[in-house]
DNA sequence: TATTGTTGTAACTAATACAGTTACAACGAA
DNA sequence: TTCGTTGTAACTGTATTAGTTACAACAATA
């Protein structure tokens, strides 16, 4: 499974509006051939740019421009912009084992050698409340959410200035 | 869009047998019953587990078993038996905006004020090496790489045996 | 040996997401 | 008014996935 090609296409958009959008009118034509995706695709993706506030798109006259300093614009902006993950979770978690606790809890997995009768797979929750019931899916979650907050942080330092400078010195 | 589900179910059916095994056959049926997804899914999680000689499975006679040390088995380790991602990249690329550089160059992005008549959208190369050949394309694949592996290195840091004992700390 | 429970796997379905495409109304400038 | 462009709807084809049914292979055991 991948993640969408949204987001590469996306930062290719915004990196070449910041790059050309002085001297060349940015419309989605022109991106769409320097990038080599359908027209549609490009506008549909200016769209979303448009709507986080990163680019403002001209009706009618044509071209796309930066609003957001690519001195402060990061990877992560463009990231949420095109919203390449959904309710903020990368892995797709499988359901909670149960919607609604089991009273018996007779088919939780409980820890080798405890003492204890309390049921490792769940707690005592309402089940209107949105939080999980299973005391090991929600240790998975917090890790996977870890991992993915990684991630982010990673895309967070990239600044599109940055990314121009790098490719400056080539 | 999403990454499969397969890496937390997996996660779920390692924890669960790194806890019960010892005392519970973990039969594929018993494993959908706690993670309450079907037996066939945990089957063929349970061959990819097996496949990278994290676990082993014991046929006709039924039940799972950890081959890893808790200690040493880490989310990563599942993370690549599972497939989460292919060809190692996480973020979905689009293609190059051409498979064989063009002669002239009339539709690649150019530097903006660049006294070069270098191309910033590629580089000369032939199209027999897999290398790419947009200077911007390969600068956008480098930092989305950076970021999936700052996702790897957070799961690379979790053990199984931590997060049973986090478990147990409840 | 026959039975039973289980694994391994193939085949199919339904759901979902996505890029590509066509078409066209709305818009702004000349 | 014309022309180039954006914004968007609608549809297609492709790909992936989880769920499901079915069944052969396998191992323990009665």
């Amino acid at each position: 499974m991948k993640i969408s090609s949204r987001f590469s296409i996306a930062v290719h958009i915004v990196l070449t509006i910041a790059i050309l959008g002085s001297k060349q009118k940015t419309t989605s034509d022109f991106l769409a051939s320097c990038i080599s995706v359908n027209p549609v695709v490009i506008r549909r993706i200016l769209g979303q740019l448009k709507k986080a506030d990163l680019v403002d798109v001209k009706a009618g006259e044509g071209g796309a421009f930066l609003i957001k300093n690519a001195s402060t614009l990061t990877l992560f902006d463009i990231y949420q912009a095109v919203e390449v993950v959904e309710d903020i979770s990368l892995f797709n978690s499988h359901k909670q084992p149960e919607l609604k606790c089991p009273v018996d809890c007779s088919s939780c997995p409980r820890l080798t050698g405890s003492e204890s009768e309390e049921c490792l797979a769940q707690e005592s929750c309402d089940d209107s409340s949105g939080e999980s019931c299973c005391y090991i899916h929600n240790n998975i979650e917090n890790h996977l959410f870890s991992a993915q907050k990684a991630m982010e942080d990673s895309l967070k330092e990239t600044t599109i200035q940055k990314m121009i400078l790098e490719l400056s010195a080539l």
